[in-house]
DNA sequence: TCTGTATTTAGAATAGTTCTAAACGTGGAC
DNA sequence: GTCCACGTTTAGAACTATTCTAAATACAGA
């Protein structure tokens, strides 16, 4: 076994059934950060039973509240998802939409001069957290 | 007049009609990054005739493709429009949502350390661009 | 075994956006 | 000035992604 799913869902606080041990494998197992359907169409026929995407949608959510996966948003309207926690940023190739991991240091060591495997078109930082004093600027 | 949004959009190559005027005029005016939704509401009463969702729409799209405005995706679903296209990055209010500038300058010159006004709890960066040679790690 | 609670299911509902077809407006050609 | 062609706008239908709902199911613990 490549991962030990159940293992990896319980220290988290998930509890392992079927649907979401498969839903997680198939996640740990690409670095294609799939939509939602993706999985859907994925896992589907790996359950004897019939698959809801309503457990795939609840699956997700759960594993991203829970810290076993996170969100990817590159383009309007469909989130991606990534069971790659390390610190990384994304790379996405705008002909074709596929999302590449960039590993943390890497952009630290070239200071976004990405060598010439990567033509950069144009990159985008956006940070999340809280704005402490007043002074909105709206 | 504070901008003369009919020349912006002229230069850019967007007939100036009544409906692009006002919804040019209006991101041009606030820096609240407002969604399409947020853009109909705040103009729909501004026209003599009665605004459709689908002109707002592809006003925005059109404005987008001429390089008037940008989009902003912070959260997932949703698209948000910034007239601003001077170089800066985002950052997200994670308790409002709310989207805040900043200048690019700001970000070069403290390393992502913005001083005690903004708590920063993560910082994301996308690269949009080609991948020139092979090596694809999908 | 029983029972309570969490999970899953199919399909309805919702939200955001795009599409469609008809009506409208406007800038030349005459 | 009138007409025409074409781009724009409109209302509403359609579509896509996601969430909600209510009923069925699974399963851990008494």
């Amino acid at each position: 076994m490549k991962h030990d799913v159940e293992e990896l869902l319980k220290t988290h606080g998930v509890k392992p059934t079927p649907q979401r041990m498969v839903i997680a494998e198939f996640l740990l197992d690409t670095h294609s950060h799939p939509t939602a359907d993706d999985v859907f169409q994925a896992v589907k026929d790996k359950l004897p039973v019939s698959l809801s995407r309503a457990t795939v949608y609840n699956t997700l959510n759960a594993l991203v509240a829970k810290g076993v996966i996170q969100e990817v948003t590159t383009e309007a309207g469909r989130v991606r998802y990534d069971a790659n926690m390390s610190d990384h940023h994304h790379f996405v190739d705008i002909e074709t939409g596929t999302v590449i991991d960039i590993p943390a240091e890497t952009l630290n060591q070239i200071k976004l001069e990405l060598g010439d495997q990567y033509k950069v078109r144009s990159f985008h930082v956006t940070i999340f957290g809280e704005v402490v004093s007043g002074k909105s600027k709206e």
